[in-house]
RNA sequence: GCGCCCGUAGCUCAGCUGGAUAGAGCAUCCGCCUUCUAAGCGGAUGGUCGCAGGUUCGAGUCCUGCCGGGUGCGCCA
């Protein structure tokens, strides 16, 4: 359910009624403050100028065409012809009851479900997963489980760089370690397997050729060379599945699909473009012109496909991917979720793309840019000695200190439970530390901030989850078995029907806009409201008649599962007990 | 030089298609636990929204110019 669409299109209705234009927008949003309303119709005032009428009267007119059904209690004007409604309880009620008894919390799946590639996460697989993969793995990974909830079939594409030049001084390495057969044990540690190939390649006589025979035979495709490449890979994709485990990411061996599997084609596309004009020769290097890009003198954008010596490029790469993913995968909708220091490449690859005719003009294709994970300093986090910081040792990092601190709050869980708690706290903290800020700007990592249990924060969530659950367990009261009315008779019982109705309005905002943090705000506003009623409204304690406690009960146990719900799209867990 | 992003409370951040008195959290101060987990709740303090113009009934939001920071720009990915 989208309250905001339904409104929106009553008081559209209303305004049609009303003899104002189709093209006056109803401008329905939630309502700034309390006391003026629960939502808001802000389109009278343009209409009226459009019309060279009064507002107020405008706001009148529409308020007396207005259908109000059994949704809106109470519609009045208010200041220069703001139109102030409120919902009905009844309404509110009557919803609740139905998310009550629907898994999906009165969500229905969209009606016209789309084929969604996203791609995400794409490490490096010459290197193990650092701190500058962690936003894309985890934006990416919620917009793919939000996307799927709402009934999209949603194609992860983990766009891995596996292949370069890279990869002939890494196999010339491996194939030393194999004849001395500790492969296994050097592979272990693929930082250090690198950092070993790279000292060979720079200092050690002879094995810089060896490094280039390497890639001219990977290349050239001989067998041998390629066994040893895929063992390489299969290894390093395992390292990946590892931290994906940690991090609770959804991605998949099967969603690899990475650099390398475009090489055939890179060829074909690059002669393609050049028979058809859309790429010319210049400089002995083959080149996209893009006139669709031009600056003010209207010099067109350069995106260089083929190298002069013949090589190709990530750009030759992405336009091969990108004609894959509207082609064979028949995408209606295409997300990078990238680096936002990327965004003229992508820019230049989507508009090469569509100028070759690749994608058809109904696909999106949307970069979903990211900023950089700043330190306390303000400066891209790093080590302390400036060393690029792991994945698994930050992951391993949030999850002691987590464990640390339940330990302290609560003494008496079992070391067990406590190690358990930890976890789901610490890796929680880590990605709703991300999730939390809007995506595109840069943000700063502070393990205090985070951890601190308090504000816009994972374990304040997962907390206020727990509280609900303990409700339950002390009650001894098995939630799905509760009936009864939903009465919303305090102001904190009715701010919170509210809030709990308004969950579908926010998924459908962030489906449209890939901006998670909205998601978090709504959690984090969820959540307050169930502070303020915890605090206001008791559920078990003596003097509260059957009821009213029916009721109550229904309520936290739809808080309980909105906030599951929608962790659980974040990508976090929650836990029984903190 | 050109392009893109950012500049909101001491700090970290919200502010959706322009709308009513710009909101949270942290920090600081004041209250609230023999009663459902106080990892909580209520309240107070704190702002010329980088600066200057413009557009209009109305601008943190749109336009122009500047200042400050970041980032990118033909053969790395």
């Amino acid at each position: 359910m989208n309250i905001r669409q339904l409104l929106s299109d009553k008081v559209q209705a209303a305004m049609l009624a009303a003899g104002i234009p189709a093209e006056c927008g109803p401008v329905v949003a939630q309502a700034k403050k309390a006391g003026f309303g629960d939502y808001q119709a802000n389109g009278a005032m343009a209409a009226a100028k459009r019309m060279g009428t009064n507002p107020r009267e405008l706001a009148s007119q529409i308020v007396e065409q207005l259908d109000r059904g059994d949704m809106i209690a109470r519609a009045e004007v208010a200041g220069p012809g703001f139109i102030n409604l409120h919902l009905s309880e009844k309404w509110l009620a009557d919803n609740l009851a139905t998310a009550g008894s629907d898994p999906r919390l009165n969500i229905a799946p969209v009606e016209k479900p789309q084929n969604v590639v996203i791609d995400y996460s794409h490490p490096n697989l010459a290197k193990e997963m650092h701190v500058g993969h962690l936003r894309s793995t985890i934006i990416g990974d919620a917009l793919a489980r939000l996307l799927e909830f709402q009934g999209h079939r949603v194609i992860r594409q983990n766009h891995m760089g596996d292949w370069g030049t890279q990869f002939g001084m890494l196999l010339a390495h491996l194939a030393d370690k194999l004849e001395n057969n500790d492969a296994e044990v050097a592979l272990a540690d693929l930082e250090t397997f690198y950092r070993e190939a790279k000292v060979r390649f720079d200092e050690e006589e002879g094995f810089d050729d060896r490094a280039r025979e390497y890639v001219v035979r990977l290349q050239g495709g001989d067998a041998d060379c390629l066994k040893l490449w895929q063992q390489f890979i299969d290894i390093s994709i395992s390292h990946s599945e590892e931290i994906y485990d940690k991090l609770n990411v959804t991605l998949k061996r099967s969603d690899v699909y990475g650099e390398s599997q475009y090489n055939e084609d890179l060829p074909v596309l690059v002669q393609e473009l050049l028979d058809r004009g859309i790429a010319v020769k210049d400089q002995g290097a083959v080149v996209v012109f893009l006139q669709e890009m031009a600056d003010k003198e209207g010099n067109p954008s350069p995106m260089i496909i083929q190298k002069k010596g013949g090589g190709y490029l990530y750009s030759t790469t992405d336009l091969a991917a990108i004609r894959y993913r509207a082609g064979k995968l028949a995408a209606d909708r295409i997300l990078y979720v990238v680096d936002a220091r990327q965004s003229l490449h992508l820019q230049q690859a989507f508009t090469a793309a569509r100028k070759a005719g690749f994608v058809d003009d109904s696909v999106t294709l949307e970069h979903c840019a990211f900023g950089t994970m700043m330190g306390d300093d303000g400066k891209p986090f790093k080590t302390r000695t400036g060393g690029t910081v792991k994945l698994a040792a930050l992951l391993d990092e949030a999850v002691e200190r987590a464990q640390k601190l339940v330990a302290d709050k609560n003494p008496e869980l079992a070391p067990q439970e406590c190690a358990e708690i930890g976890r789901a706290v610490g890796i929680g903290a880590v990605k709703y530390a991300d999730l939390s800020k809007t995506r595109t700007n840069d943000y700063v990592f502070n393990w205090d901030a985070m951890l601190s249990f308090e504000g816009n924060t994972a374990p304040y969530l997962q907390y206020a989850y727990t509280r609900v659950r303990s409700i339950f367990r002390r009650a001894g009261v098995e939630p799905g078995s509760l009936t009864g009315d939903i009465l919303l008779e305090t102001p904190e019982e009715r701010a919170l029907a509210v809030k709990l109705n308004q969950f579908g309005e926010i998924l459908d905002q962030v489906a449209r806009d890939t901006f998670p943090h909205v998601l978090c705000g709504y959690l984090y506003d969820l959540a307050s409201a169930y502070m303020a009623f915890y605090e206001a409204c008791p559920v078990l304690k003596d003097g509260v008649p059957e009821a009213q406690r029916n009721s109550r009960l229904q309520l936290c146990h739809l808080v309980a599962r909105t906030i599951a719900r929608g962790l659980d799209l974040l990508g976090i867990e929650v836990l029984e007990k903190m």
